[in-house]
RNA sequence: GUCUCGGUAGCUCAGCUGGAUAGAGCAACGGCCUUCUAAGCCGUAGGUCUUGGGUUCGAAUCCCAACCGGGAUACCA
């Protein structure tokens, strides 16, 4: 129970007894005292001064009198205004300290067999293009949200629908076939997504190429681009497909797989993994049934031309169509389909979509949609919606060549820590192997420290010249403070000093260290609010926060050559938790955390 | 047009279930390497929290309106 949880329930005690009011624990706002006034916990007073019709600063007085009195973790009180700050007994902060540093899970809750299953879908590529800057984001935000909901007790299912059907993969397929000389990552030595694009962004040069051409010979824009030889070639490829042309199929297996050879590789590097993954291929006819049935019980209709359509005016949206006039589905009948696919597969309490902004309609409409059809989890689907990544010129757009590369981008942060690590000279004494893994640790922590620090449903800037830094409130910045304590452990060990991690209550910690024992103490209850708001942004902003705490504390305060033994043995039993806390907390981000830098 | 999200320092972002003098980092300027790692620490400078109303003891935070920007809006996924 921490400490707020108990003072609040007194200070309801308080107001019972002093003026005989039973009131809601809402009207309790406690806060943590500002530095610049004595005390840890602060209470506003405001609300009561109603009901004991006295002052503000009198009603602090008295229900401060009362705590003090009535419970034992209140050492003694301030009033400033209508603040009233307490200070917490130092045996108490040590022996939230002595908890901190004996829990090795410090900050998660274990799942139990109540636990809530929740499924997770991230990432979604296309197969037809490498993976890019928006796509880091979704998959960076989508097993950093997998492993907060983890550390609060959820089992989770991480899953991922890989779009590998639809025109966009055979205008790859077309493209390779009239102009790929029969190339394939081995014989090219590109890395099969890669490739893939690369023949992708071909097709398109030559479409429009294509296109020119017919309006010069007098059609009209649309007519040309109807009638180009790539976009009918590209049909064509798409009709034999769904018809299982043998060798339509071979050549979209092959190709394919080089793009999922490809995406490994860099879902290895982002260190991003999957419990199940599904292929639209296989999905794609789901749902027809369930939007058939609607039809069937008057929930849907069908216009003249036997297209069937939802009808959301009365919520306040439009008209939906769930199929063509062809029969065919659209992305919001694969959803229906897909959705109650999952539900049938897994016993899910929760369903998350990792999806960007610019889709909010369409979950909205999803959401809307399954409830009718009488599925009960449909009102409770939610979709973890965060914004665009743009850039100094605007938004990415990957026909206009706007795109950061993910594969690029990652390599060329290892090759920038690579580089200042030499320069700092740091890692020597490091094998080239251990060396080169560090600064890919490091590479890696700054870029998925940078993304995710950033409230995930604000659109965010990236400038790739300026934006990643390792200095300052960045991941290198974590992983170096993490680094500097594992740095004084090996030290303390050197020098052969007794560690006793239990701390006697009767150590009266200085005013620097209660700082950064608070500090240390609200990291379970940052998981969890980070849990209940899905925020990756609220871990990131918390370990910031104890970092610098503990940097300046390093700074000024000598733990190895400190004279006094049980001062050193509370210092660097401090150390250790905190660097126990900045580990535990940067996992939640997929952050790996370097021994030495 | 309608819906939706945003607008905080030169730049990138915190703070938003209303609370004390609005915080960090970057960039600029000035200090600190003989202690446990200077990817660090300390300091200076930088703000009509887009604007205008309202609610109240109190508004960056809540409500309304306007302006600016992003996104969505019936057959791409």
């Amino acid at each position: 129970m921490s400490i707020e949880l108990i003072i609040r329930d007194h200070i309801i005690e308080a107001i019972a007894q002093c003026y005989n009011q039973q009131i809601d624990s809402s009207l309790v706002q406690l806060q943590n005292t500002r530095k610049e006034f004595d005390g840890d916990i602060t209470l506003v007073v405001f609300p009561f001064v109603r009901m004991s019709k006295k002052s503000p600063e009198q009603t602090a007085a008295e229900i401060g009198d009362y705590l003090q009195q009535n419970v034992s973790e209140v050492e003694k009180y301030n009033v400033v205004k209508g603040f009233l700050n307490l200070t917490i007994s130092p045996a108490y902060w040590v022996s939230v300290l002595n908890e901190a540093s004996a829990d090795v899970n410090f900050g998660y809750t274990s799942p139990t067999q109540s636990s809530k299953l929740a499924m997770v879908e991230y990432s979604s590529p296309n197969t037809n293009k490498p993976l890019h800057l928006g796509h880091i984001r979704n998959n960076l935000l989508g097993f950093s949200l997998c492993e907060i909901l983890k550390a609060n007790g959820n089992k989770v299912v991480k899953t991922n629908i890989v779009n590998d059907r639809g025109i966009h993969i055979c205008k790859s397929m077309y493209a390779w076939k009239l102009w790929g000389n029969g190339q394939t990552p081995e014989s090219t030595g590109i890395k099969g997504d890669h490739l893939v694009g690369d023949f992708y962004v071909k097709f398109d040069q030559e479409y429009k190429k294509e296109i020119a051409n017919l309006i010069e010979q007098g059609q009209t824009k649309d007519e040309a681009e109807q009638n180009a030889p790539a976009m009918l070639g590209a049909r064509e490829l798409l009709l034999k497909w769904e018809a299982r042309d043998p060798k339509t199929v071979e050549l979209w297996k092959m190709m394919n797989q080089w793009v999922y050879t490809g995406f490994d590789v860099t879902y290895r590097e982002l260190g991003v993994n999957f419990d199940k993954i599904y292929y639209e291929s296989e999905t794609y006819l789901y749902g027809k049934e369930e939007v058939l049935r609607g039809l069937a019980e008057g929930i849907f209709y069908q216009k003249e031309d036997s297209s069937v359509w939802a009808d959301l005016t009365a919520e306040g949206l439009d008209q939906k169509l769930l199929l063509r006039n062809d029969g065919t589905s659209v992305y919001m009948t694969q959803d229906i389909g897909t959705a109650k696919e999952r539900f049938q597969d897994y016993p899910i309490d929760k369903m998350i979509y990792v999806v960007g902004n610019e889709q909010n309609y369409h979950f909205q409409v999803l959401a809307i949609l399954l409830d009718k059809l009488g599925f009960e989890f449909g009102k409770g689907l939610h979709h973890f919606s965060y914004g665009m990544v743009e850039l100094p010129q605007g938004k990415m757009k990957s026909r206009e060549g706007t795109v950061v590369d993910a594969d690029d981008l990652i390599a060329e942060m290892v090759e920038v820590a690579r580089k200042t690590s030499e320069e700092l000279g740091k890692l020597e004494g490091y094998t080239p192997e251990q060396a080169a893994q560090t600064y890919k640790m490091i590479a890696l922590g700054a870029l998925k420290y940078f993304i995710l620090k950033v409230d995930p449903k604000k659109n965010m800037l990236f400038n790739p010249q300026e934006s990643i830094d390792f200095n300052g409130n960045t991941g290198p910045f974590i992983q170096y403070t993490y680094a500097r304590i594992q740095s004084v452990l090996r030290k303390a060990a050197d020098r052969g000093f007794e560690i006793n991690r239990t701390i006697d209550g009767k150590v009266t910690p200085s005013s620097k260290e209660l700082q950064l024992i608070k500090l240390v103490s609200q990291f379970p209850g940052a998981v969890k609010e980070a849990g209940e708001m899905y925020s990756p942004a609220l871990i990131a902003n918390y370990i910031y926060e104890l970092v610098k705490e503990f940097n300046q504390f390093y700074h000024e305060f000598p733990m190895l050559t400190e004279e006094n033994a049980e001062v050193r043995n509370l210092r660097i039993v401090l150390a250790e938790t905190v660097g126990k806390t900045v580990r535990n907390g940067m996992k939640l981000l997929g952050i790996d955390v370097p021994e030495r830098m």
